[in-house]
DNA sequence: CCGGTTGTTGGACAGGTGCGCAATATCGGC
DNA sequence: GCCGATATTGCGCACCTGTCCAACAACCGG
């Protein structure tokens, strides 16, 4: 089809496997897949990349980090820092069939098998705990959360939220969103010293 | 090969599932794979099983209903619900390249695709949850343990190790056994109402 | 307007997938 | 010892997988 420069024809190969993956998984998404939904050749797609494996690790790195970095643009909107973190957990959360945290749980299986993915993975998973530790780091400085440990306690909290919504996403019936929410503001205040229900709803106290 | 019957047949299917996902992991594991380390023909597991599906369901639920009802046998030795609580934070910290809570991961990945899978990995899920619940029950009972909330608390310890299990076995070096460890430590005695170091370590005081 | 660079094609290749079925081998009951 | 029941075989079917490459076509500098 159409020509395209290397930089825009890679990020529309980008583009379409993550459009495949939020419908199939990613770990189910094949080359033709890709090819199909650029309405190209397969062949086209080895031309840019190394292998499948950098395709999928690609369209991953993309989604998830979207979605870091606009985590990070909401929370530099919030305010305080109880704010952010109550901020946080909220559109952690997953809503409705969440298909970029099923592409998380695909990620984490994979990475133990595939070493470009588990790069992907660990990466952006390192950005998390980052951005929860400096949101923490903040807290404490200017005196709202008491916390001894800000790094532990930044990947207690992500490892919770993620065990959560994992149940959530992965089982659906087990447990729900407002069980998650609850649970996770519950621990979270805990962990920062803050006094039981300051993060229980997140922006309007409504019911 | 050797004539079997069908009990012992369904089992020895389940049986060669598992030692081929040892190695494979369980999403990759084939109907000729397992026949192959049955030393038997193709044919005969779709004799025995349904679908493909089923007979990594049923491998998935051998290997963690074992371990649940090893943990569940440890736990009714471990003494004082304390001990019952801090032998269970050990034997759930990952050790080497843990294969079994790499089936975890994918049956979690899975789940959200293949029904049969999900059914599984939900069931053991929630028996995991139920065991965890009623070490604290006991906690509480008898004074041990301070807790408003033990089904609550029950699956944020589980998510959390979960979430921590799950950073060592699938990046294995963003955060290793040890800090998983002493994090799900002290974030337990923090849900159990316990001071600071009870958890520390899980049997002899040494280091 | 032409020629070389290069984005793109489309199919070949060697293998792998789950599943189903006729034929065969082996057993237990008579 | 035979025979019916059934465990087991071995292969075929239709399809999918990642990767590679010779041929083609579109664009750009001259």
């Amino acid at each position: 089809m159409a020509r395209m420069t290397p930089d825009r024809r890679r990020e529309a190969i980008v583009d379409a496997a993550l459009a495949v993956a939020r419908r199939k998984g990613l770990a189910p998404t094949t080359v033709r897949d890709v090819a199909q939904e650029m309405g190209t050749s397969s062949g086209l797609i080895h031309h840019y990349f190394e292998s499948m494996d950098h395709v999928l690790a690609a369209a991953f790195e993309r989604i998830a980090g979207e979605d870091l970095a606009e985590t990070e643009a909401l929370l530099a909107r919030a305010g305080d820092p109880r704010a952010v973190i109550a901020e946080f957990l909220d559109s952690y959360a997953p809503v409705g069939d969440d298909w970029a945290f099923q592409l998380w749980l695909d990620a984490w299986a994979e990475a133990g098998r595939r070493p470009v993915l588990r790069e992907a993975s660990s990466r952006l998973n390192l950005g998390w705990a980052a951005l929860l530790e400096r949101a923490i780091h903040a807290g404490v400085a200017d005196g709202t959360f008491t916390c001894a440990d800000p790094r532990g306690a930044a990947w207690r909290i992500l490892s919770l939220v993620d065990g959560l919504a994992l149940q959530v996403v992965a089982h659906q019936t087990t447990i729900d969103r407002g069980d998650m929410l609850a649970w996770a503001a519950s621990a979270t205040e805990r962990e920062l010293g803050l006094p039981a229900g300051a993060l229980a709803v997140p922006t309007p106290p409504r019911a």
